[in-house]
Formats: C-alpha cells, sequence, structure tokens
RNA sequence: GCGCUGUUAGCUCAACUGGAUAGAGCGUCGGUCUACGGAACCGAAGGUUGGGGAUUCGAACUCCUCACGGCGCGCCA
C-alpha cells in the first residue's frame, strides 16, 4: 500500500504534477503531527499564496479516503494521519502475505557481478578483509532478494613475484609437516622470513624472481609446489566463508588472466590509445584530468590495471552483466576510475556499468595501521571464535537449558561481528576493538537476534499458525506504538531497494534496529496473549510480521536468527 | 603541491536526499520486574552539526573558502 500515492491522487494543485506532488510528501519528524506531511513552501511563488494559505486551501478542498483518518494544516504544511485500523489490516495482510520466510522475488533477467573478498594467497585472512568479505557477501544476498542474478567473484591475489620468494624460501626452510599443520601461518612465516634474511643476502631476491619465472613457464615441480600452497590458502579460507554463510560462483583470480590480456594489448594499440611515455606503454587520461593509466612496464611486463581490463571484458562477455561491482577499500579510488575511463575510451558501452564500491580503512587501537609483514594483525579467525566463546558464556548464564548451545552461540558471536561490519556507512573508517565488536547490547546483532527469538517465544506461546488470519480486531492496533511497527513494516521492501541501488547494507541494519526498538517499546505496553480473542489475534499476526522481516532482514546481512537463545 | 574523502553529544554512529524542536547506541546518573524472554524498556544530563561566507521562505545536507584527519598521485597489487 502506497500512502504517498493517495496522498498524490488526493491534492490537486494548479501547475504541479502528481509526481511533484508525490516526491514532496514525506514523513514528519513528530509523531503527533500524523504519517505523512506535504510541505506547501515550495509552491508559494507560482500559486502567489502563502504556504500556510495554501495549506488551508488544499484541506478544505479534501474528500478522504478511508485510508485517511484526517488532515490539518499547520504553518505550512498539510499533514496526514492514517486510519490505523485499514493501515494494520492492509499492512498486516501484505507482510503475512510474504509467508513466514520471504521467498526472493521473481527473476528480472539482470545479471550483477560482485568482485569482493579477493584473497591472497598465502596470506592470512584478517579482518582487514572483513569490510569487503561482509559487503560484498550482503550485496549478493541483497541483489538476489531484489530478483537479479548475483554472480560472486573472488578475485584471488594469485599471481607476481612474491610467489617465486615464497617458493625460494619453503625450498631453503620449509617443513612440510609444520605447514600441514599450520597452514597459511607457516606460510607467512616463511615469507617473513624471506624479507628479513633478504636484507643481508641479497642474492635471495634474484632466487625469488628465478623461482617465479619458473612458475610463469610452467615449471612442473615448482607449479605443483605453488598450487598446493593456494589449495591450502583456499581451504583455510573456506572455513571462513562456511561460517559467514558466504558463497562464490567464480574464483577467477589474477593468474585467470595471463592469457587474457594480450587482445586487450592488441585493442588498445589498434585504437591508438596506447603510448609510450618513459618507455613504458600507458593510456592518456589528462583530458580527464586523471594521470595516465599504465598498461606495460618497460620490460613489457603486465600491470595492474592491465589485468583489470582484461577481468572486465571477460565478465562482460562471460555474464553480459547489468553491473559489475567491484567492492574494494577506496585506496584504490583512483586506480578504478582510470581503469573504467581507459574501457569508456576504448568504446565499451558497458564502461558504465563497472562501479566502484568503495569503504574505509580498518585500523587498530592506537592508530595502528594492519600490517601483515610487521606481525600487527588480528585473525577474524580468532575474533569470530572469542565472540562465539562470549557468546556461549552468555547463553550458560541466561539460559542453560537451552539446547544446541554452540549452535546457537555461532550465530550470535558470528553475527556480532558481521553486524560491526554492516552497521555504518562503508565510507567511514573503523578502528578495530574487541571491546566494540564483542557488545551484545544496543544496536547490535544480537539485540536483533534477541527481538526475533523473543517474538518466536511469544508466538509459540499463542499457539500462532502461519498463515491462519481468521477473525481480529484491527482497531487493537490504533495506538501509537502499534501504528509505529506497523508502518515501518511497510517500508522494508524500499529500504532493500534502497540498500541496492547505494550499495549500502547499513541501510537494512539501520532500519532493523528501529524496527526491533519500536516492536520491544510495543512489546512492554501491550500484552500480546490476553483473554480477549480478536485482540491476541492481531497482536500475534503483528508479532509474526515482525518475526519474519527480522529474520529475512538479519539473512539480507549474512546473519541468522534462532529461535531461542 | 594536486586529487579523492571524511569532520554531527564525552565515544561510535543516524537524520527518509533542502523542511517543523538534529535522533539512536555506548558511557554517566536515576527509574521499570511476582516475566507473553531484563541480551529488554523509560527518564535525565550532554549540540553554535570543524570555522567563516553565499544561495534559499528554510541548510548538518547545495556552492565558495579555510582548518584538521585519512587515502591516493608511473613501472607493487
Amino acid at each position: 500500500m502506497d500512502y504517498k500515492k493517495i496522498i498524490a491522487d488526493l491534492v490537486k494543485i494548479d501547475g504541479v504534477s502528481k509526481e511533484e506532488i508525490y516526491a514532496s510528501i514525506s514523513v514528519p519528524p513528530r509523531r503527533e503531527n500524523g504519517e505523512f506531511c506535504l510541505p506547501c513552501f515550495k509552491f508559494s511563488k507560482s500559486l502567489r499564496m502563502s504556504p500556510v494559505a495554501i495549506a488551508d486551501k488544499l484541506k478544505s478542498e479534501l474528500v478522504l479516503p478511508p485510508e485517511i483518518q484526517s488532515a490539518e494544516s499547520v504553518a505550512g504544511y498539510l499533514n496526514f494521519k492514517l486510519n490505523r485500523a485499514v493501515l494494520a489490516e492492509n499492512g498486516l495482510r501484505a507482510v503475512a502475505e510474504k509467508g513466514d520466510v520471504f521467498a526472493n522475488k521473481p527473476s528480472n533477467g539482470k545479471t550483477v557481478c560482485i568482485d569482493y573478498s579477493s584473497v591472497n594467497i598465502a596470506k592470512p585472512f584478517h579482518i582487514g578483509h572483513l569490510l569487503t568479505t561482509a559487503l560484498g557477501g550482503s550485496l549478493y544476498r541483497i541483489f538476489n532478494y531484489l530478483g537479479y542474478k548475483a554472480v560472486g567473484i573472488n578475485h584471488l591475489g594469485d599471481w607476481g613475484t612474491q610467489f617465486g620468494k615464497l617458493v625460494s624460501a619453503y625450498k631453503r626452510w620449509g617443513n612440510d609437516a609444520d605447514i600441514e599443520k599450520r597452514g597459511v601461518t607457516a606460510l607467512m612465516e616463511l615469507y617473513v622470513k624471506f624479507h628479513s634474511e633478504a636484507d643481508s643476502e641479497p642474492a635471495l631476491e634474484e632466487e625469488g624472481r628465478r623461482y617465479f619465472k619458473l612458475i610463469e613457464d610452467g615449471d612442473e615441480e615448482t607449479v605443483r609446489i605453488f598450487e598446493r600452497f593456494k589449495e591450502l590458502t583456499l581451504k583455510e579460507v573456506q572455513k571462513i566463508y562456511d561460517r559467514l554463510g558466504i558463497t562464490f560462483d567464480s574464483y577467477a583470480g589474477e593468474s585467470f588472466y595471463n592469457d587474457k590480456m594480450q587482445p586487450v594489448i592488441a585493442e588498445l594499440e589498434d585504437k591508438g590509445l596506447l603510448i609510450e611515455s618513459d618507455g613504458a606503454k600507458v593510456v592518456d587520461l589528462s583530458d580527464f584530468d586523471m594521470p595516465p593509466c599504465l598498461i606495460l612496464k618497460k620490460d613489457g611486463a603486465t600491470l595492474y590495471a592491465t589485468r583489470d581490463l582484461a577481468a572486465a571484458q571477460y565478465r562482460h562477455d562471460t555474464y553480459d552483466f547489468y553491473k559489475c561491482l567491484y567492492v574494494v577499500a577506496y585506496q584504490q579510488n583512483l586506480h578504478f576510475k582510470q581503469v573504467f575511463k581507459v574501457l569508456e575510451k576504448m568504446g565499451k558501452s558497458w564502461a558504465a556499468d563497472c562501479i566502484h564500491v568503495p569503504f574505509g580503512m580498518v585500523s587498530l587501537e592506537g592508530g595502528e595501521a594492519l600490517s601483515t609483514r610487521k606481525g600487527k594483525v588480528v585473525l577474524l579467525r580468532d575474533v569470530l571464535s572469542t565472540a562465539v566463546e562470549k557468546a556461549e558464556k552468555i547463553i550458560r548464564e541466561k539460559n542453560p537449558e537451552l539446547e544446541d548451545k554452540a549452535a546457537v552461540a555461532e550465530m550470535v558471536g558470528v553475527g556480532a561481528i558481521v553486524f560491526s561490519a554492516l552497521s555504518t556507512s562503508r565510507i567511514k573508517d573503523m578502528v578495530f576493538s574487541y571491546d566494540k565488536a564483542l557488545s551484545f547490547e544496543g544496536e547490535t546483532a544480537p539485540y536483533l537476534q534477541y527481538t526475533h527469538a523473543r517474538c518466536a517465544s511469544i508466538l509459540s506461546k499463542g499457539n500462532y499458525k502461519c498463515g491462519e488470519l481468521g477473525n481480529m480486531d484491527w482497531n487493537v492496533l490504533s495506538d501509537d506504538e502499534s501504528a509505529d511497527v506497523i508502518t515501518l513494516l511497510n517500508r522494508y521492501d524500499d529500504v532493500v531497494l534502497d540498500a541496492a541501488e547505494k550499495y549500502e547494507p547499513c541501510l537494512i541494519a539501520r532500519y532493523l534496529l528501529d524496527l526491533a526498538q519500536s516492536f520491544n517499546r510495543f512489546y512492554i505496553d501491550h500484552r500480546v496473549i490476553s483473554d480477549d480473542k480478536k485482540a491476541t489475534a492481531a497482536r500475534l499476526l503483528l508479532t509474526a510480521c515482525v518475526k519474519s522481516t527480522l529474520k529475512n532482514g538479519l539473512s539480507l546481512l549474512l546473519i541468522n536468527a534462532p529461535e531461542k537463545m
């Protein structure tokens, strides 16, 4: 039910289109002014009337439909109060129709590629990777929910001389049993050792380059070693993805594009875009006030941008995407601007559909940057298990009878961490602190999960049956608290749409907090289960709608909602 | 130096895209339980929205300018 449309159809202003009126309708900041309002200030000039007079005049001309209870002219605003019984009936029926578990919208035939997480081989998965992983994973679910086909791409960092160095270190100091046991940690230590040894023995650098050349040339033994490191890393990282509920449709990373760059380079050459500069080959972007985009090094080797151009072309050819998102930190703003501009200069009409979705930096308390080499890392695995342990401890205190404590603790602990990454605007920098990440009160996932469990508990006590509307008294939902909940419930699909358009899962997070808060207020003030059967039926339905919306919204944020906790 | 970005309560963040008295959480202080789950709810204190200018009936939001922080600016990715 689109109340703005009802109001826009209702109000007639000379020389102002219905669309314009629709766009002007907003929500008053305070409840006493109603659910919707039309500010009349901007019509003042063309109508040659004061806003107050306009609002007065409009009010006198209104013929109110059953959905609207009253209209009032207040200081230049035309305020509308809804008929709350009608609001409740229409609003709750609409949510109830979606069922206990919302299904994804019907397919719209559009594909959205999402490049996210993009782990580096032989590097630990630390909290610096949390944002891209959570944001991308959430956008993946949001687009699927809205009827798109999302394609998750993990653009692996699996190419470069660093891997030659790693092989070199492995050959010198590697211990298979240790690597088997400690996995990526052992690999990373080898890599760090290589660097410290190379300081005193410069020949090592050359050796590293030589091993990388062997990988490039397809030397059987070296490639086998490298492939094993790759498998090992992916196996380890998969455990994290499983805990976060994240999946990928493609692991085509840097090495995948080795044989796909030549055609792109040739095309650039053909189109006369490739020019020489200080021995390197670049695409000039001075027309756009940007530094040139480096395509080939002096020695003819390809670069980051070369690979991204090939990847974009490949994704376009393979997926025919509607949008191709790059969920990558804002450090690479310029890089993506350049790459997309080069695509545009190449005449790719789809260049405009390539979108960088930037997000802020993660640092440690005290302003320290994360650094793998300096050992300044907080492993995501450790953060997750710490959170889960804490959740388990709290469950043992608060709900010792609970079955499946471990499973619920996993949902709560992991949820808290993921939510902390998704609850604020992407672009803001984030200082990681255990204290904040492990908070389970206030604006957190456990608060939302708790509210969901509270709903579940009420529904089970009230013997609520999903889909059974039956005979109920809608008037009992006319109070402020109920109306707030129902108004919010009706905004859900708009919020998800907005989150998709802006690539901002935090909009859903904020919304869910509002919804949970308004429900908890409702809960405190109104008894759901009472002797009045019709009233009980209505309040149970409201509770069920809140529960299913919370559950669906949380799932779009990669968070599970237990029935009990 | 140039470019991008950020700056809102002690701290972390909102503000329906230019609307009415700028709202939440944490923290502080004070309340609400013989419970349909207290991981909750209510109240209080706390703001010149970084400074200054401009546009507008109206600005946290648009424009200009300054300050402070982050990031980036050719052979890494």
